[in-house]
DNA sequence: AACGGGATGGTT
DNA sequence: ACCATCCCGTTG
């Protein structure tokens, strides 16, 4: 499992670090789980379009915590599940943006009500649907001792060989010249155009 | 109390 | 391109 000294460096590394790693879940006594494999970094300071940057409120408080904990936020109705990254007062954290499926696909399709692999875990509401993860994850040790959710060290398919490019962040109308993005070159679970699959 | 916008996603 | 849906921060 991955330890909050992972999670306690530049929030940038932290998210080009976490591609690879196996995101799991135990919510509800199921197990399901995915290879993370598109991440966003969401930095302290100068950039608009983090939360904790807007208001340091009951909502992005957790962002002002330690390293290591989920940040969990609801919009449009649906979920995004970020994990905070570096130094108390410092309000920042990496967005879990889209996963490769791999343990629970059955319960991911349930949740979902899709049985297309490629609509479970492509995009950060997607994600959070598919592993259960909803408010009650806001504000969790995700590196404490029987988490329901953590992570664990990059899997051996990336140890490696694997490529990580960058691109802007989706969805978001600030800072579009900065390439915050970050996500496994050619992994087709990587959000973007869907193919439909007969 | 009212209002407007959003780190989305599914449909037209 | 449109919009369902709802939470949150701001304003009055």
């Amino acid at each position: 499992m991955l330890t909050r000294r992972f999670f306690s460096r530049s929030t940038v590394e932290v998210a080009q670090a976490l591609l690879g790693c196996r995101l799991v879940s135990q919510i509800d006594g199921v197990t399901t789980a995915g290879l993370i494999v598109e991440t966003e970094a969401y930095l302290f300071g100068n950039d608009s379009a983090c939360h904790a940057n807007k208001a340091r409120t009951a909502r992005t408080e957790v962002m002002f915590g330690p390293a290591g904990f989920a940040y969990v936020y609801p919009i449009h109705a649906k979920h995004c599940f970020n994990i905070v990254t570096e130094r108390p007062e410092v309000g920042c954290a990496v967005l879990i943006r889209a996963l490769e499926p791999n343990a629970g696909i059955e319960q991911m399709k349930q949740r979902r009500g899709v049985d297309d692999l490629r609509r479970l875990t492509t995009g950060p509401a997607c994600l959070c649907q598919s592993l259960g993860i909803d408010r009650e994850v806001n504000g969790r040790d995700l590196s404490g001792l029987n988490s329901e959710v953590y992570v664990q060290t990059r899997n051996r398919r990336f140890r490696s060989k694997f490529e990580i490019k960058s691109s802007p962040r989706i969805g978001v109308t600030s800072a579009i010249d900065r390439p915050l993005r970050f996500y496994l070159a050619g992994n087709p679970f990587v959000s973007g155009k869907l193919k439909l699959r007969h």
